[in-house]
RNA sequence: GCGAAAGUGGCGGAACUGGUAGACGCGCUAGACUUAGGAUCUAGUCCCGAAAGGGGUGGGGGUUCGAGUCCCCCCUUUCGCACCA
């Protein structure tokens, strides 16, 4: 009776060693650091596939960098701050807190469960007071330079919860976490980070990240949406007033033709004349009344509406009529835009549909373009005329002339507009980060002197029912306080923090968690950042990724980081699904529980399973019998090794005598150094393990052919001996247990992850080439046949005729002949 | 609409710089061992064909001795942006 593989038993015995032998320590003084993130976790119940995923393919990265010999720092911790804490709390009665705190623990069992190697010391949980603590003295930070403001703007309000969003959480005019409830404008005081004074910069920076995919570094650069252009102002006819509108193509503007104004727009009401203030007022107050959705659905028909006024074009003095339209945006730019119908579709609708006139002054080459018959509007290049003195120039030109010239006479100027919008922070609800901000009658807004900090959340709150304003106004013994500056009465901010403020600086925590003085010292910032590899799902491509990158050149600047982007590298795992392709979640009832698949399999299985369905970018369709496969090979291995190790002739100082092999045996040895190959590839590019997984389920294959090992003659024997040598260093990053158990059985003392990492031999790599004269006719055209890794029989056979060699051959006399057996001919000349 | 990526068996997916398409796995078929098996082992499994042979990587064209891979056109899917002036 043979032992066979119990995961359980491997598994529990292997957790409780390391755990005794503190194996997951970080180093003390590393000589050669390597920082490994993954994206923490918020904590909703248990963790679900995705973080087993994510947390799976960040162990083995981690496991391997440490088997090269890299000082390995893999830290993990919990986004605890958050609204879904509040809705639990709202629907079973529960304190934030309590809920969030019980979550932690069922996750941390789980993620335990695992066997990660992670060092469980330096854990954080971003809804402590040690952490939010530095939270709270970022903000003051960001403060004192200038990049924390409070001002009063028009806001993206989300109705379900109660709350101001930033932009970056509207998805399709709504709020990411309710996409069917449309987002509502207000117009609210609240606080803000200035990330736009940081807009080139991190435009810029978006170059260096070579490392990083290619498509999060488009959406970002997209995100930011720079744009070049010029300001150009024009002076209202009526009265004193003057307004500014931004355009890329400052060489169209002899073509204005008409003005328009959002319908937000400060100067609307003071512009239009009274006959006409009715019906502009209906109009705006009916574009209010839209949605996001509606408003911008760039297919629907444009409409506005004349103000009955006139702005006098800076260059000809003519009167041009001024509107107010809500296709043009209040946020961006100016909130006015300049109407060139034949140089720009949107005015050209607009000017269509309110017999607007159409001036073209762009001429393209070897074309007569007609703005009565105009149908399209003329983007591209060509001349410019109808402009006065800059008849004849050509368009990219022109842009710089006219700007130019404008910067003279003193009615506009250069200027580059980002699509960015500054950070909108707070939050009116109970559980996140305070912020830490007194306001006073006498002296305004007052920062918490940072040695009160923390500002501590009041654990007292009981109804989280959202108001739309915050819980913490009706806490007088937090709202109400005294003035650091004059000692009077005045009330803390009651707002809270974006939970994204955590995030964007929790990599650095991890460094030194248990200071107390700082958030990090700069001596530990310098030894391990930056993050050498982060893991995580491409949905932060333009949310976290860009705040994390935000806060490391703020911090740069302020001296605490020498380094200026975040992370090396970045990595976007796939999302896991059920077989359908249904994006798992409770109320589909389709999720599956990793805690569930540890209980039967042990970890191993399920783990090596999700490393084999699909590389590790894409998406996988979790199917339960997917499993079997993986069960099967596990086993299988295991029976092998089990059969083989019980075998007396394994012997020390057996080596691997190439030259004596059986035809099989040297290819289960080939197949073995290959497996090793394929995962350090793996490991080093792309992070496909499916392969490597294929690979060594390819070398089992191929030693079980011969039999068991007791059938296997003496000089074939040792191959099986190194293959498993092999395979418990290769795949101990990939299931961790069972490599660390082979390992010792194979006889060795240390751990596997402080063995060195396999190198594959060079001659397994080696394709099949032999030497074989081709003769046509009798005579000798060359010498080499060589087949990728075609073996020789397979080669000798090939059957090429006379004719075929003759045809491709010609009249040269070639180097060498490329032969896949019966099939192609390749000569390489040269 | 703009931009990007991708289309390969019943399914997940292999195929490095163009070189025997379908590795590996699931599933399926047959057999062995079994009182039994949703266990295990063995063999088979792209399509047509008894075989020889022929066809085949979304469709159509092209380059090449040779194309899943390179080029052009079209179709489909997914993702990102979507009135940003």
């Amino acid at each position: 009776m043979t032992e066979s593989y119990d995961p359980h038993a491997v598994e529990a015995k292997w957790q409780e060693e390391w755990r005794r032998s503190n194996a997951d320590a970080t180093p003390d003084s590393p000589e050669d650091p390597f920082y490994m993130l993954e994206m923490f976790a918020y904590p909703s119940g248990d963790i679900h596939m995705g973080h087993f995923r994510n947390y799976t393919i960040g162990d083995v990265v981690a496991r391997y960098q440490r088997m090269m010999g890299r000082d390995v720092l893999h830290p993990f911790g919990w986004d605890a701050f958050g609204l879904p804490a509040e809705n639990a709390a709202i629907q079973h009665d529960v304190h934030p807190a309590e809920w969030t705190y019980r979550n932690i623990e069922t996750s941390r069992r789980t993620l335990r469960r695992m066997g990660l190697s992670y060092d469980w010391d330096r854990e954080i949980v971003t809804c402590r007071e040690d952490f939010y603590r530095f939270t709270q003295w970022m903000f003051l930070l960001l403060y004192r330079r200038g990049l924390a403001y409070r001002e009063s703007s028009e806001v993206n309000w989300c109705p379900v919860d109660q709350t101001v969003l930033a932009n970056e959480h509207v998805v399709d005019g709504a709020c990411w976490r309710h996409p069917d409830t449309p987002v509502e404008r207000r117009e609210l005081e609240q606080w803000f980070f200035r990330i736009t004074e940081y807009a080139q910069r991190l435009l810029e920076g978006l170059d260096d990240l070579e490392e990083w995919p290619e498509s999060t570094v488009k959406q970002q650069r997209t995100w930011i949406g720079k744009s070049e252009g010029a300001e150009v102002d024009f002076e209202l006819q009526e009265g004193e007033e003057s307004l500014s509108v931004f355009t890329t193509r400052p060489d169209t503007l002899w073509g204005v033709t008409f003005m328009t104004l959002a319908p937000e727009h400060p100067l609307v009401e003071r512009a239009t004349v009274p006959e006409r203030r009715p019906e502009v007022r209906g109009y705006v107050e009916a574009a209010r009344a839209k949605s996001e959705i509606e408003r911008t659905d760039a297919s629907r028909e444009k409409d506005g509406v004349f103000t009955g006024s006139h702005v006098i074009h800076p260059l000809t003095g003519d009167p041009v009529p001024l509107w107010v339209a809500d296709y043009v945006l209040a946020t961006y730019g100016t909130g006015a835009v300049m109407g060139v119908p034949a140089h720009d579709q949107r005015d050209l609708e607009f000017a269509r549909r309110y017999d607007l006139p159409v001036r073209v002054v762009i001429q393209p080459r070897g074309e007569e373009l007609d703005g009565e018959t105009l149908e399209q509007a003329y983007t591209g290049d060509g001349l410019m005329v109808d402009s006065g003195p800059f008849d004849g120039t050509p368009v990219e030109e022109g842009i710089h002339r006219v700007t130019e010239f404008l910067r003279e006479e003193e009615i506009g100027r250069e200027k580059t507009q980002y699509r960015l919008r500054d950070w909108l922070i707070s939050r009116q609800r109970y559980w996140g980060c305070p912020i830490p901000m007194i306001h006073c009658d006498s002296c305004g807004i007052v920062p918490v002197p940072e040695e009160e900090l923390p500002v501590l959340l009041p654990e007292s709150v009981r109804d989280f029912v959202p108001t739309g304003r915050s819980p913490l106004e009706d806490v007088p013994e937090f709202f109400e306080t005294a003035c650091p500056e004059c000692g009077a009465d005045a009330h803390r901010d009651p707002d809270t923090m974006d939970t994204f403020v955590d995030s964007s600086w929790y990599h650095l925590r991890y460094v030194d968690p248990h200071n107390e003085e700082e958030p990090f010292s700069r001596q530990a910032a310098r030894t391990w950042l930056p993050v050498d590899f982060y893991i995580g799902g491409d949905e932060h491509a333009t949310g976290h990724l860009l705040y994390f990158r935000f806060f490391t050149k703020v911090l740069h600047d302020a001296g605490w980081l020498e380094i200026d982007e975040p992370a090396v590298r970045l990595f976007h795992h796939g999302m896991v699904k059920d077989a359908e392709g249904e994006i798992m979640s409770k109320s589909k009832g389709n999720v599956v529980s990793p805690a569930r698949l540890f209980d039967r399999d042990g970890v191993d299985v399920p783990r090596l399973a999700m490393l084999f369905f699909a590389p590790s970018a894409d998406e996988i369709l979790w199917e339960e019998k997917g499993l079997e496969g993986v069960r099967r090979f596990l086993h299988r291995l295991w029976a092998l090794f089990v059969a083989t190790m019980a075998d007396r002739r394994v012997e020390e100082d057996r080596e691997v005598e190439r030259k004596a092999l059986s035809s099989g045996a040297r290819e289960a040895w080939r197949l073995a150094h290959r497996a090793v190959q394929r995962t350090t590839d793996s490991l080093e590019g792309d992070l496909n393990f499916n392969t490597a997984v294929a690979a060594f389920m390819e070398m089992l294959n191929a030693l079980r052919k011969p039999g068991p090992p007791d059938e296997w003659s003496d000089e074939d024997f040792p191959v099986l001996v190194e293959a498993f040598d092999l395979s418990a260093r290769a795949l101990a990053p990939l299931a961790p247990h069972l490599g660390e158990e082979l390992w010792h059985r194979l006889g060795h003392e240390e751990s596997v992850f402080d063995a060195p990492w396999p190198v594959a031999e060079e001659e397994a790599m080696a394709q099949e080439s032999v030497e074989i004269p081709i003769q046509v006719d009798g005579k000798l055209r060359s010498r080499v046949y060589l087949a990728p890794d075609a073996g020789r029989e397979e080669m000798e056979r090939a059957a090429l005729s006379d004719e075929r060699i003759r045809e491709v051959l010609g009249d040269e006399e070639p180097e060498r002949v490329i032969v896949v057996p019966g099939r192609l001919v390749n000569l390489v000349t040269g």
